[in-house]
Order: structure tokens, then C-alpha cells, then sequence
DNA sequence: TGAAATGTTGGGGCG
DNA sequence: ACGCCCCAACATTTC
């Protein structure tokens, strides 16, 4: 083991102390460290990250700074390429070890590989780790040595080896820091929070940062034995919210294990949301072994589908005006918290890709800006899943009705209420489909259709009977050669 | 992590 | 008492 003067520990989505092992290395060998955060959002090409997800970051930069100045040490701050920013980082500090955790999207994959070129042609020791999955993506090979495409049997596989997972390690007390006068920009330079306030209804919901992480888990613990029934409710809140936290690695998913005892899980509830963890995990895996699903279709028969270019319909999708309450409830529950449930992302989803007949990609680039959970990983997988041309895909035919999704997970019509003002007065029996209303109702609740709430933008009866036909289209000219 | 169409069953009303 | 019909409830099939 070589010793080192001063190691770089370069921080990327691994914004903790606790269970961070490229920290936890470079304390083990230097005498001092240098943490330091280079913003590089050009590194990730057409998908650097969105609004959104900016501002979730500068509020995680700022808790990690302070958490790292009460422990002793300075947080560098630097903009540009990483490829010649960090090594002009090491010349300047003098560090002769550089550590960071490893990341999975393939533009990031790619840069850090001629990044840990150039630094071993200067004689740097480089030493990457594993912060942020149970199992990296080519550690689970199914019999033939190939990656997995469905899900269970890779998960099942993956549960084999559950029990070699290492412990989380807590965050160190004290970290020793170098005393070089080295320049930083600060985080506000970052220019990472919008010009226009958008973001109140963010800020209220969430606590970005590693203690906020760690609280939301406690949360969630005291609720979790809840979880296999109130996942699916989205008027109640039964999911974990640990999303944003463990995108930004503020909190491992080994921490999340540990502490709800998740290898040994016994009841339902557990296993049902270690399994989502194990769906994080998997859509690391496909975006590891086919990097181009981030623009393409898994399954080629959709390279050539005929996708609709409305952009009325799609902006009416995208401001929650389409017509039918959850739908809109939800996009506009995803604006005002940069969340959405998730069973309503996928009826939403299922809207746009199978009613709407529009392109995965327009939603997947919405929800890329507006979501502050927004994962490339997690994003691509969810889209190409509900869309049908993905690993493990729904399958063509399977097309949410949002008004029977609503009687079924809305039952008290809180979650419509809370998202729709406009139509909180319309009784339970019409809420979820106000355009059959009688009209006396209506209008004793203040509605005007096509005024103060949207008709339906399209027929769900005629625009799932089209999509289905469209589908059998598909398949049986690929069926035959 | 579906919806709708179609098929089956069984209780009750009724002649 | 019996067969027939209706229809809700549930199951199965199809897309």
C-alpha cells in the first residue's frame, strides 16, 4: 500500500461522508485530502443534468461543503471539462493519488476512463470505488456470461450474492485538508438556482443533503411495513421519497439495506421495496450493457414507428391540461414538487407514448428537466418499459385507462383535489371524469368545460383502439420476413 | 406494475 | 317443485 502525501478526492453523485469509499481510501492513504466538486454538465452531452436536478444539487453542494468544514476541511470548487480541469487541479495541489466513485451513464463512463489515462501518464495513482449500487452492472452475468434483459431472473440472480455486500462505513470524524492557497469558485458561481422562482414548492418538499437523506429514511422505516399496499396510493405517502437522495448518492443503497435489515427481508412490505431498489439496480445494468437506449429503442422493431408530432398535444400534457384529472394531478404535482408518484408516472407515461401516440423521448426529456430525481439510469428504463420497446416492457397492449387507475388508487379523491383546485368541489362521482358531468353539477361546482378546466384533448376508447391496431401492424410485419 | 370482451356460475324472481 | 330467465359476480381470454 503507498502512502501519499495528498489525495484528490474528487466528488461527483457520492455527496456523503458516511459509506463513501473513495473518501474513506484516500484517508486511508495520504496524510491529507482535498475534496473536490468540478460542475462539467457539457461531460454529459445532450444530457446534462436538467433545472430541476440543478437546483437539488446546489443545495447538496451547500450541506457537504459545511459538513465538510466542520469536520476540518475545504471543498474545492471548479468549472469546465473534467479532462483538463482535474488534471490541472493535481498539478496545482501536488497530489499524487486521485479517488473518486464510480458513475454509470456512458458519456460519464467514457470521460472517466481518458481521465484515468491521462492522470496514470503523469504517474498519478488512481483508485475508483463503488458508492452507489448493491452490484455494479458486470458483476451479474446471466448463464450464458450475458447481461440480463428481464428483470426477475436478474434480480433473483442478484439475491445470491446479497450476503457478500460490505458494511456501510460511517463517516470519518475529522479529515485532515491541505493547506495550499488553492482558488475555488464558490457554489453560487455555479449559477445552478433559476433566475424565475420557480422553485418554492421544491424547497418546501425537500431537504436536499445527506441529513435530510438520512431523516427521509427514518421516515420512511417507521412507515415501510405499510409499503406493499400504500406504494400505490398517491394520495398517501407510502413511498420511500429517497429517489432525489440516492441520485445524488447522499445516502447508499447498502446504508438503505443496513437499515431496514433489507437482505433478511421477511414481509411482504420489505421485500416488495428492496425489489425497487433491485429495479434501480437493473436499470444501471441495461444502460451499462446498451448505453444507446438513452436515445434508442431496446427493441429494434420501434427504430421505425410512426410517432405523433402534435405539439399542442404534448404541451398540453406537459402543463397537466389534457383533460383527464390524474393525468394532470400528476404533471402538475411534478411541477409544483419536481416529483411525481410513481404509479402516476406511469399512467402518464402510458398517456403520452399510447394515447398521445407521442415519442418516449419528449417525455423523457421532460421529465429529465423537471424532475429533481431525474436518473438516466432509472429515466430510460421507465420510459422504454411503459412505452413497450424496452427490457422487460410492458407489453404493447397494456394501455392505462386513467379514469379506472384513479377509481382504483384514488379512492378518496385526495390526490386529485390537492392537485387540481378547479375541480376540489365536483362530487367524488365525476371527479375523475368531469366531462360527463350533468351539467347542473357542473356549474354548482364552478366548472366550464373548455373555460376553467379542459375538455378531454382525445378520446381514450378511440385513441387506445388506434394504438392497439398500430401494434398488431408492427408485429405481424416483423413476424413475418 | 391493464383493460375490455367473453365465458361461467349461481341465486332469486317468476310462471 | 321445477325450469327458465335475468343478471351480478367472478373467471378466463384476448388485445
Amino acid at each position: 500500500m503507498t502512502s501519499h502525501r495528498l489525495a484528490l478526492v474528487w466528488l461527483r453523485r457520492d455527496l456523503r461522508l458516511a459509506d463513501n469509499p473513495a473518501l474513506a481510501y484516500a484517508l486511508a492513504n495520504a496524510g491529507q485530502i482535498l475534496p473536490v466538486f468540478i460542475h462539467s454538465p457539457q461531460d454529459e452531452g445532450t444530457w446534462a443534468p436538467g433545472a430541476a436536478s440543478n437546483w437539488w444539487l446546489h443545495h447538496s453542494l451547500t450541506a457537504l461543503e459545511s459538513q465538510l468544514l466542520d469536520r476540518g476541511s475545504r471543498m474545492i470548487v471548479r468549472r469546465g471539462a473534467a479532462l483538463s480541469v482535474l488534471p490541472q487541479l493535481v498539478r496545482e495541489s501536488g497530489a499524487t493519488l486521485v479517488t473518486w466513485n464510480r458513475l454509470y451513464e456512458p458519456a460519464i463512463v467514457a470521460r472517466d476512463a481518458a481521465i484515468k489515462t491521462r492522470l496514470a501518464q503523469n504517474d498519478i495513482d488512481v483508485e475508483s470505488h463503488n458508492a452507489a449500487l448493491l452490484f455494479e452492472p458486470w458483476t451479474i452475468r446471466n448463464g450464458q456470461q450475458l447481461p440480463y434483459r428481464v428483470f426477475t431472473p436478474f434480480w433473483r440472480s442478484a439475491l445470491t450474492q446479497i450476503d457478500r455486500l460490505p458494511a456501510p462505513q460511517p463517516a470519518p470524524r475529522r479529515l485532515a485538508t491541505t493547506s495550499n492557497k488553492l482558488d475555488s469558485l464558490t457554489i453560487a458561481d455555479l449559477a445552478l438556482l433559476p433566475d424565475i422562482h420557480w422553485d418554492e414548492g421544491i424547497a418546501q418538499h425537500w431537504e436536499p443533503g445527506e441529513a435530510g437523506a438520512h431523516r427521509q429514511l427514518e421516515r420512511f422505516a417507521k412507515a415501510a411495513s405499510d409499503y406493499a399496499h400504500a406504494r400505490d396510493r398517491p394520495d398517501l405517502t407510502g413511498t420511500s421519497s429517497l429517489s432525489p437522495h440516492l441520485h445524488f448518492g447522499e445516502i447508499g443503497p447498502r446504508q438503505i439495506f443496513a437499515r431496514l435489515h433489507l437482505q433478511a427481508a421477511s414481509s411482504n412490505s420489505l421485500a416488495t421495496y428492496a425489489k425497487e431498489l433491485g429495479w434501480r439496480e437493473f436499470a444501471h445494468h441495461l444502460l451499462f450493457h446498451f448505453p444507446h437506449t438513452t436515445d434508442k429503442p431496446l427493441d429494434t422493431r420501434f427504430e421505425h414507428w410512426q410517432w405523433g408530432r402534435s405539439k399542442s398535444l404534448l404541451r398540453a400534457w406537459q402543463r397537466g391540461m389534457t383533460g383527464y384529472p390524474l393525468v394532470d394531478a400528476g404533471m402538475r404535482e411534478l411541477w409544483h414538487r419536481g416529483w411525481m408518484h410513481n404509479r402516476v408516472r406511469m399512467i402518464a407515461a402510458s398517456f403520452l407514448t399510447k394515447n398521445l401516440q407521442i415519442h418516449w423521448l419528449q417525455g423523457a426529456r421532460w421529465f429529465w428537466d423537471t424532475l429533481v430525481d431525474a436518473d438516466l439510469a432509472s429515466n430510460t428504463l421507465g420510459w422504454q418499459w411503459t412505452a413497450g420497446c424496452g427490457a422487460d416492457a410492458a407489453p404493447y397492449y397494456r394501455i392505462f385507462n386513467p379514469v379506472l387507475q384513479a377509481e382504483k388508487f384514488d379512492p378518496q379523491r385526495a390526490y386529485i383535489r390537492q392537485w387540481l383546485p378547479e375541480l376540489a368541489t365536483l362530487p367524488d362521482k365525476w371527479i375523475h371524469r368531469p366531462w360527463e358531468a350533468p351539467d347542473d353539477l357542473l356549474s354548482r361546482a364552478g366548472i366550464v368545460l373548455g373555460k376553467t378546466y379542459p375538455r378531454p384533448v382525445i378520446d381514450l376508447r378511440q385513441s387506445r383502439d388506434d394504438a392497439l391496431t398500430a401494434y398488431q401492424v408492427m408485429k405481424q410485419s416483423s413476424d413475418s420476413p
